[in-house]
DNA sequence: CCTGGAAAGTTGAACTCTCAGCGATTGAGG
DNA sequence: CCTCAATCGCTGAGAGTTCAACTTTCCAGG
């Protein structure tokens, strides 16, 4: 990187600990609300929202890599749990032999129905709860900014499995 | 939970989708740098910083856990590595024979003061440089808000190995 | 047509974290 | 002094993630 690190001030310290500690105490929570009530990672739980949104509730593999920021490979590891779990099935891309499609079965689409509630309740008492509007419009500018700014910053090490870097937010 | 689901609206929803994926951007790319360029996990890193500001660099395992929002069995498995890689020892304790100290290892602070410079580095161009001064000052006020929120409402699952209820933000 | 590089997806090993359970020690109450 | 619950820290098993390597398929260039 540079020669002369730019280091923290007390102020910046003082947020990026802030953050850090929040940012922590907050997914630590949802990671265990989600585990404990439907013995699911938060990481599983968006696999099965996005491919709930998705066009017959299907999506290519590298897509639903890309819109739930997860690697290729922790993807197939994933997609091969929820589909042993009976949740979602694979099935064959005729366009591109290499490729495959993941679809959501009715029971995916049951088990995403039955933990959603509680997980957005958590959401709701433990975020926005915490915050009023003024903040929650803040936090959305900065995510925003935030996302932008990584996005544009790519710098994933040399190689090809990074997380994808299609920031979908919508 | 209750009975009906306080669902989120739009702009909930959208600050909620933001904040997750700038969130899992910004800490996937300084987990990453920090394996690559020092080969630590950010945990392990953070158990590091922990105890070189303590007084002799030295913490009790309990006081170390919680300062570092760690379970004490994540922390038992992490100490055990770093002393096997020698950044960190293991002391008796003589008040209290049921409990250790860890200490930082002067090679254990070596260790440290290699891998800060790349870290802050990371955290100071993929945080701050995306953010001005007003959104700092409110990312500031909104982590300090969550701390405080959750860690009034503690709902750690019934047993006792959940991560520490001391929200050290200093 | 053929070749070589890139892309899609998978795999296995290594690593970290969680969870439940354990042994040892402490401290409060009888 | 004795009892018993609580605390401290550790351990092994199970689960998820990462990393590097691999196979298969696509596609651009000669």
């Amino acid at each position: 990187m540079t020669a002369d690190t730019r280091w923290l001030d007390n102020d910046e310290q003082a947020t990026w600990r802030a953050f850090l500690t929040a940012q922590r105490l907050l997914f630590d929570r949802l990671e265990r609300q989600l585990q404990r009530d439907a013995g699911l990672p938060h990481a599983y739980y968006e696999i099965l929202v996005r491919l709930s949104e998705a066009p017959d509730r299907t999506l290519r593999m590298s897509q639903l890599a890309d819109s739930s920021l997860s690697s290729r490979s922790r993807l197939s590891h994933a997609v091969a749990r929820l589909e042993a779990a009976g949740w979602v099935r694979r099935r064959a891309c005729a366009e591109d032999r290499r490729g495959a499609f993941a679809e959501l079965t009715p029971e995916g689409l049951a088990k995403l129905e039955e933990a959603a509630p509680g997980h957005v309740e958590a959401v709701r008492a433990d975020l926005f709860d915490a915050l009023d509007r003024d903040q929650q419009r803040v936090l959305r500018e900065i995510s925003d900014a935030l996302v932008a700014h990584l996005s544009d910053t790519a710098v994933w090490p040399a190689d090809g499995d990074g997380p994808g870097t299609r920031a979908d937010a919508g």
